[in-house]
Parts: structure tokens; sequence; C-alpha cells
DNA sequence: CGGCGTACG
DNA sequence: CGTA
DNA sequence: GCCG
């Protein structure tokens, strides 16, 4: 630990709290009043200021004050509570993930990461006269669970968590009697593949086990050099962590684990291990291990995954500050877009309501321009959930198979000339499908803009993927763009594997005769996601179930 | 022991 | 390689 | 890391 001295005591250790605003959750009353004295002090020297309880969080966030500490018994209230407030209160809300690691861990890693807090770290130290016992002891317990949530407000887009940890909820919702035969009955039942079962996003009985093996699909991805070995271990927790998420009854045994699909043995181990201690012991260094910590805040860059942020780190390229400074100095110059935008698409929960928003001036720009597009919301938000990243808008036209990327075309002109779209990152409208005489001749991509907007409201900056499909082809796009990754994954892996259909966001074919295949346009004629579906021989999943 | 979603830049 |  |  002490080595993480180096190169963190920079001159200005102590500018960064001014004009930084940090949400500081806490869970117990103790940890409130501890961790409110220690802060308060040091924070008060350091130029910031404290308040109380997030009930009050819309009245000081309108006052002046450079820095903000938030304790607070109810995590999710705060994260309600925290969601409508606007941008200029949350400049700081990525250091949620880092309070609640340092309380949690007692670290100073991720404080240094952000240069606040030597300091912060020694007026902790300094309350317990060097011993850490106290906080130690009031952070023991379930804080881990909270702990994890914070640590997963913004994660990377990549390693993002599907889902949200309800307080509690494993201890509310199970109990209801089940034999051990019960339980192996209803593992062997679960269907091998996520498309043949209902994914909701409500808690189930072994919610923080799920949790913990989603954290440790980020820690695999993370950690092996070939990206590839990565993405599949990263694949078999999720997998494993989907399949839980559909077994009806708490967990008893690692035991009846095994009859559950994708838990064979390091599954089974891990589950050994969370019903022994209660968590997984190797996900702790997701935020404890400098190197973790590093790479998780360099993969926040719309541009870096895991092998481009290992190399960064490498080359001692190891805070955004630095990856500033590099893209500065020429190198990676198409990260400079992304790094512009870095506060607005990272420090920012978009709404349902934003989403809608977004969603709605879109289509009035659509239809002042007299264009005939009609519209559907993609993505996460079509899945139901609660807020997201970014804002998926399928599009195709009213009457013609082609015309889209024309009318996308001016749609996106009008968008930027209003202000509205600031920046690209990028933008594919191929205009030959428009003079594509006959449906079918030409299967191109489709047309898509990768952009950032600014919100029209609220002024703050937010991902917008605008893609507009053939009309024929749209009830393959949207079911293309409505997710989840997983979900998708499943879902072609089984129309592969099971069906001998070779499926994507364009249509279906047979995978050993390609011109078999199955588009709007043929005579198996499939006008919405149930066709596709009914097709597949799958029962119709509602987009709110793709929650995998 | 090979395969793991597929398309887009 | 990175993104949806 | 799991499945066929």
């Amino acid at each position: 630990m002490s080595k993480r001295k180096r190169d963190i005591n920079s001159p200005n250790n102590e500018q960064p709290l001014r004009g930084l605003r940090i949400l500081f959750l806490v869970r117990t009353p103790q940890e409130r009043i501890r961790v409110t004295r220690v802060l308060s002090r040091r924070l008060e020297e350091l130029g910031a200021s404290l308040v109380g309880s997030v009930e009050n969080l819309q009245s000081w966030t309108r006052s002046e004050v450079a820095s903000v500490v938030v304790c607070t018994d109810d995590i999710s209230h705060a994260k309600t509570c925290c969601n409508p407030l606007p941008l200029s209160a949350f400049e700081g809300v990525v250091d949620v993930s880092w309070a609640a690691g340092c309380v949690q861990n007692r670290q100073v890693a991720t404080i240094r990461l952000l240069n606040v807090s030597e300091a912060t770290q020694t007026s902790i130290d300094d309350c317990d006269g060097g011993s850490r016992g106290v906080i130690d002891d009031a952070l023991d317990g379930d804080d881990q669970q909270e702990t994890m949530e914070a640590a997963k407000w913004w994660p990377p887009r990549n390693l993002r968590p599907r889902r949200y940890l309800q307080p509690s909820s494993d201890m509310d919702c199970e109990e209801e009697a089940s034999t051990r035969q019960d339980r192996i009955e209803a593992a062997k039942n679960i269907p091998k593949y996520a498309c043949q079962r209902k994914s909701h996003l409500e808690a189930c009985p072994n919610e923080r086990l799920c949790e913990y093996l989603n954290a440790m699909a980020d820690l695999r991805a993370m950690e092996s050099h070939d990206s590839r070995l990565g993405d599949t271990k990263y694949r078999a927790y999720r997998l494993a962590s989907a399949a839980i998420r559909c077994f009806p009854f708490r967990i008893r045994s690692a035991e009846e684990a095994e009859y559950i699909p994708y838990c064979g043995g390091r599954v089974k181990e891990a589950i050994h291990e969370y019903l022994q201690t209660g968590k997984l012991s190797e996900v702790s260094k997701l935020w404890t291990e400098e190197y973790f910590i590093n790479l998780w805040s360099l993969l926040g860059v719309h541009g870096i995954g895991t092998k481009t942020g290992r190399e960064l780190l490498a080359s001692g390229v190891t805070s955004l500050d630095l990856v500033v400074q590099h893209c500065l100095s020429g190198k990676h110059p198409s990260l400079k877009l992304p790094l512009v935008f870095y506060n607005d698409l990272n420090h920012n929960l978009m709404s349902r309501d934003d989403a809608v928003r977004i969603h709605d001036y879109v289509i009035n720009v659509a239809s002042s321009l007299g264009l005939s597009l009609e519209f559907a919301l993609a993505g996460g938000f079509r899945r139901n959930k609660k807020n997201g990243h970014d804002v998926d808008l399928l599009m195709r036209h009213k009457y013609l198979e082609f015309g889209h990327s024309s009318e996308l075309q001016v749609l996106v002109r009008a968008l930027r000339a209003s202000g509205f779209i600031v920046a690209t990152f990028h933008e594919t409208i191929d205009q030959r499908r428009d003079r594509t005489a006959s449906p079918g001749t030409f299967d191109g991509p489709h047309d898509m803009v990768f952009c950032v907007i600014r919100d029209p409201q609220t002024a703050v900056g937010r991902r917008l993927d605008l893609v507009a499909s053939r009309r024929s082809e749209f009830p393959f796009a949207l079911l293309a763009w409505s997710g989840n990754a997983i979900f998708e994954r499943q879902l072609r892996e089984y129309a592969k594997e099971v069906k001998g259909w070779v499926f994507d966001g364009h249509g279906l074919w047979k995978k050993e005769n390609p011109s078999e295949c199955a588009t709007g346009t043929m005579d198996t004629m499939i006008e919405t996601e149930k066709d596709i579906f009914c097709i597949l021989g799958l029962d119709y999943l509602d987009p709110s179930d793709r929650n995998c």
C-alpha cells in the first residue's frame, strides 16, 4: 500500500477539492456520525463544505459551496433524490464510488487517483489515533452490498453492470418452503438460453450472489491480457449469473447450484465461497488494487477498451488527466472528442424522462421538417430500465422501403444546425440504399449516427445513437438494438445452434443456404418482433424480460 | 478439444 | 481495436 | 469457464 505514494504528492494536492462537488453516501448512523465528523473537519480546511442529509439535497446544490458531502442512511433513496438534479450539482458524482470504496476499505488509492486526499486519508486515520478499527467496525457486515452498488454507479460501458442491487432484497423475498428436491428440479428446469426465459429487472432471491458473479465477470475481462479470453470468461460468469437469476429459491448449497446452466466447477467454488463468507474475496481487487482502479477510470473514456487501457497504464498514463496530456501531445487523437465530453457523459445519470424528452425533441424536429420518418426508442429504456447512459433511437421511412438515408441526412443536418447535436463520434449515412431499385439487392450497413447532444432542457450532454433501417428490416433492427448484450448473444447463439439460422439486425438466413432467408420482404412476412420470435420457435419476450 | 453473436467503423 |  |  505504501508504494502508492509515488507520483501523487503533487504540489496542487489540495486544489482539486475546490470546485468539485463530492457526493458522499454512507449507510448506518454510526458511520454517518464518524465519517461526517472526520471528513467535515478536513473538508473545511480544504475549503469544501459539509451538508447534512440527502433530504436537503435540492437546497444545497443550488448554493455556491465548492464541495458537498452527503450522508444518508438509505442509498436507494439518495439515488432517487439525486436523479432529477441539474448538472451543476454533480460534477463530482463519479466520486460516489470513490467515497464508498475508500470508506469501505480505508484505502488511499482511489482518493489519490483523484488527487484529493492525502489529507482525507490522514484525517480518517487521525480520528482513530492511527488505528483503523473504528471505521472497520462501523463498516463491517452487509455494507459491502452498498459499496458494490456505489462502485457501480459509473462503471465503464462494456463492463457496466446490468442491474442495481435493492437493499436487503435477499432477505426480503425468500424463505418460502422448498425442499432440496424442489430446488434441484427447479435448477434443472432453467433453460440454457436466456432467450428462452424471462429476465426482468426486479431483484431475485440470489441477488447479491449474482452481483458478485457479475463483478467477477468484469474482473476477468479487465485482468486478462488476451481480450478474447477475457471476454470468454466474462461471458461465462455473466451467463452463470443470468441463469441463477432465474432460479426461484435461495441457493442453500453449492451442490444444488450445479444443476443450474453454466454453473460448472469454478462458479460452483465461487458459490461455495459466497455461501460461507457472504462475498467473493477476489472481487475486492476491483476497488483495492491500484491497477484495476486506474484501468476502471480509463475505461470510462469512449474509445478506450481493455487493451488500450492496459497499454496506457503500462506507459505510465495512469489517470484521466494524463490521458488528456497524452492526447494533447498528439497521441490517440481519436480520444480527444470523448475526453472533451467526459464529464457530461460520465457524471450524470440519465433518467427515463431525460430519454423521452430527447426522443420527443428529435421527433418534433423531424415532423417540423416534413420528414416521413417513424421512430422507436430502443436500448435500455425500451427494456424498462430506470436510467441509462445513452439514448438509442431507431427509425424507418413511414411508407418507403428505402428513403430513410436521405431523410436521416436532412434530420441530422437540422439537429446540428440547431445546436442539438454538439459532436459526432461516428456517422455512416449511405445514400446508395436510397437509389437501390429493388429490395434485397443491396444489403449495406444500417445508417448510424453516434453523437453527443445537448439536452434542450437541462443542457447536459448526452450520448445519442440514431439508427435508420430499411423499412422491412425494422423488426430485426429493433430486436437487435433493444439488447441487452447478453440477451442478443444468447438469442443469436440459440438461433444458430438450435435452429440453424444466422441472425442479425437485417434478417435471418439459413446457415447452410444463405439464399434461404426470412426478412420483411420474403414470403415469410415478418412485420414485428413477435414474428421473429415465432420463426425461431420462441415464446415472445417483452423487452422488459430481456434484462439478462 | 473447439466454440463462444454479429455488425459497424 | 472499440462500439452497439 | 462452460458446453457439446
